[in-house]
DNA sequence: CCTATAACCTACTATGTCAATAGGTAATAA
DNA sequence: TTATTACCTATTGACATAGTAGGTTATAGG
């Protein structure tokens, strides 16, 4: 299942992309808007920065900003990067693969499906595809 | 992420479908054939029995039986069975519907699809489907 | 230089779920 | 009467989730 950090992290990139300027963004401001709380934001939004989907500068004036255009945001990578993986099963998650009874597995070839299916969809959904134009 | 219970639930109603005969199969038997503790199965078929998808019958000669075809059951009954809800976000479990954002929530749209998705794609996929001919 | 603002960092915690295990009781057929 | 089988209650270790708390560093403007 979706978890809050995968959720308030589209939330935060959407956000962004909505209040787009040349200033930087307080994270105080998308907490208030978005209303929740600032401190847990901290996490998702160091998590966003290491995983170089947006930019962060300390200090006054400081704040968040995209680092391309909406268009080129997959909603996919977004969830992947907070929730460590996209797959609803876990023995399709990365580094999991070991599993003894692939071979003979039937139940196998409905997961893959599945996996793809969702991936497929996340990966193709873009933010610009939420914004309100 | 669908679970080991959901995962291993509908190997054993695959296993009662491959194994269909006037008799009764015993826990043992799938569990030795699934590679699965028998202790644990025990919690599984004890909701599928509760939930109307297998019956069980004790004593000697006892053990578990479909109440239907292979073709009357979809994945997804029994996986929301043993989920207890196949929804992939918190947001649209049941139950759940009381998020004060949901009017302005610009990110509900994208759960909606992914949910609706999720639930056309094991509803529609039956045990027969799996089951090798 | 000083101060306000903001990101960044480490640590902690309550709660809950997952994946089992343990040990027993009740039902039924031969 | 005995072997077999389902059925029942309780417990547990490990881990993840959803936060909170409090401090340090970086930066712009006066």
């Amino acid at each position: 299942m979706i978890t809050t950090k995968g959720r308030y992290a589209i939330r935060v990139m959407l956000d962004l992309a909505e209040n787009e300027s040349d200033n930087y963004i307080p994270l105080k401001d998308i907490a208030t808007r978005q209303d929740i709380s600032k401190k847990y934001l901290e996490i998702i939004v160091k998590e966003l920065v290491s995983g170089k989907l947006i930019i962060g500068v300390s200090g006054k004036g400081g704040g968040y900003r995209l680092c391309r255009t909406p268009e080129e945001y997959s909603i996919g990578e977004i969830l992947e990067l907070m929730e460590g993986t996209l797959s609803p099963v876990a023995c399709l998650a990365e580094g999991e693969n070991d599993c003894p009874r692939k071979k003979q597995c039937e139940t196998l070839p409905i997961w893959e499906e599945y996996d793809k299916l969702t991936r497929d969809f996340f990966y193709k959904k873009k933010l610009s595809d939420i914004v309100p134009t």
